[in-house]
DNA sequence: TTGTACGCGTTATCAT
DNA sequence: ATGATAACGCGTACAA
């Protein structure tokens, strides 16, 4: 297979390499009739300009990079939807990039931006423990956008971030369940590893027993089986049926991610346990999901369109330096559905 | 922010280019002590190779790429982990890429092809209804692997492909149905448009029934609501919905994927219908969320990560030049759960 | 073992 | 309006 350069075509219609370049690139400059048959020949002869060869020559790029950690995750989804939507209305193109769960994101979005010249970076999930020194070496602004964890020693003049304060939307959820009566509440909460998501509303469930001086009961703190990929169904199925299997009692049930809480519904239903008569279920993430099963399921919607939206705006502005970095928290909203149920006998018709 | 070359890297080592390139790329001919110099201030200066200039000069890359069509497919998600999988076992890179609704796949693979000169291709997902002419354009081997359309016109020397044929499978799980006892069989469709997917799982659908003489009722064809996105459970929930409201009756209801099923179960339960009781219902794809709906769902399983690998496999094994193209289909497994039931009194038992 | 010099395919600058 | 040519940053043949 022939494959043509530049140079081909340039020779093929008897012009230089310049003209054909300006055939392609729609400059101003040029002969529409020469234009015109460059452009027969290219699609002739199936001509394809090498972007790696653009790329070296290019400085700038009218581009961006979404680099993605987890891609499992199916928030970052609906997350990239949005974020695509809004490139194409600034006519920005987008890059979308995978990182492995072991490779470093700094170091991935450097070799991007080296290669494609672009314009700034927004990173979806990932920890971001990053040292200020390394992160100053990111030419190109960048927001840090997640449903997650929000990082700590915020640098606010390096970059940007966009995140849900998970440790006080955790706590929120179960001061709900106080509320509704719960003393006895159980929580179901994967890869409770320092920093992780998991962990921050774990320690949103203590500080909301701690506030109403309800004591921990570490048998109730059910950590999910590590073999299992986190915030899987599979997962919170078995997690739940081990916690069941434990005997110690509870009347409500909090799984730190909507997927882990479906899986306990199962599990639940399985055991001959109602939802929510005899157990209470809540969840967290606001999964499109979560209003489907049956009972549908109480859970802290973390607003994902809203966030996506405002990250690719924030990393616009920044860079047409309409503005500084910044660091926007947003709330999470509770949505109570048939899942819960209060203990308190005279409110029992409400729900 | 200084962004330093390999000359730059040269001249503060007092040697020249080549030997630092021999550094980073692991070559054997150069003084140990050498590199490690070298390396040094690569380290100490945050040299970061430029991938374009590499590319450029590369003529082969040991990578393949993967471009996926549709990336809101829950399936892809699982098929990649798969591939990155295997690629990882050869030491090959592999390179993800999104293509959008709108963009042509064979074109988007040359770009790709050029750019980074890579040994071969997987698409996944989207429909493949180009011309043997344009297929031949590619220089790679290329591998189409789909849970959805099987080909037509296969090409068998220009391509290779994995598929489930979704018109004989979806014809097998209503022929399930039919044996079950059921005959007023309505079915849930979306996206029927030629070649589609649902428009070969609702020719299936048609395909059984006509096998067993069951006459076709338009009313118990419920095509999805455009404006949803196909396959959503929100499409599911609103279309069973406007299903019930039709007021035409039926015993079983064929959803033809699961995310639709499990809106209609909602749908179904909102309406005061039980699953199996009232109603049978039946999806098809298989995915991780049908094992924990309650009722949990009957449906068809395409096997997806034994598709992933093979997909992978037969890739590497043609870039290898083992074997010629292929055309691979798979058969998808019924999976009898809780959401069906037998009409034959008799049967109920063993159910 | 190491350095020099060329070329990869393109765009931009400068003449013409 | 068009063409020649110099970069872009890197790998590599070849020479040393």
């Amino acid at each position: 297979m022939f494959e043509p350069t530049i140079k081909d075509i340039a020779k093929l219609c008897g012009v230089g390499v310049s003209t054909v370049s300006r055939a392609i690139n729609d400059h101003p400059d040029i002969n529409p009739e020469t234009k015109e048959k460059i452009m027969d020949t290219i699609r002739e002869y199936g001509y394809i300009p090498n972007n790696s060869a653009r790329n070296l020559k290019r400085s700038d790029a009218k581009a961006i990079a979404v680099l993605i950690k987890g891609i499992a995750n199916p928030f970052f989804i609906s997350m990239i939807k949005v974020i695509e939507q809004e490139c194409k209305r600034k006519h920005y193109a987008m890059e979308l990039s995978h990182i492995e769960a072991d490779e470093d994101e700094v170091d991935v979005a450097q070799k991007v931006v080296k290669e494609k010249r672009l314009r700034g970076i927004i990173f979806l999930g990932g920890l971001f423990s990053h040292s200020d020194e390394k992160l100053k070496k990111l030419s190109v602004p960048f927001v840090f956008s997640t449903v997650g964890s929000i990082p700590e020693n915020i640098s606010r003049n390096v970059y940007s971030s966009i995140s849900v304060d998970d440790r006080r939307e955790s706590a929120k959820i179960v001061e709900y369940l106080i509320s509704l009566g719960h003393t006895r509440i159980a929580i179901l909460v994967a890869e409770a590893e320092e920093q992780s998501i998991g962990k921050l509303r774990l320690e949103g469930y203590c500080d909301a027993l701690r506030a109403h001086g309800i004591e921990l009961n570490p048998k109730l703190i059910c950590e999910t089986r590590d073999e299992l990929s986190h915030f899987s169904m599979e997962n919170g199925y078995q997690s739940t049926k081990k916690l069941l299997e434990c005997g110690e009692s509870f009347t409500a049930l909090y799984a730190v991610a909507d997927a882990l809480a479906i899986g306990a519904l199962r599990a639940l239903y399985e055991a001959g346990l109602r939802v929510p008569e005899d157990i209470s279920l809540a969840g967290y993430d606001g999964i499109d999901m979560a209003n489907y099963t049956v009972p549908s399921l109480t859970t802290m919607r973390q607003p994902v369109e809203e966030m996506a939206k405002d990250t690719t705006k924030l990393l616009f502005d920044i860079i047409a330096g309409k503005t500084q970095h910044q660091h926007i928290i947003y709330e999470a909203e509770l949505k109570i559905k048939e899942s819960t149920k209060s203990l308190h006998k005279q409110h029992t018709k409400n729900l």
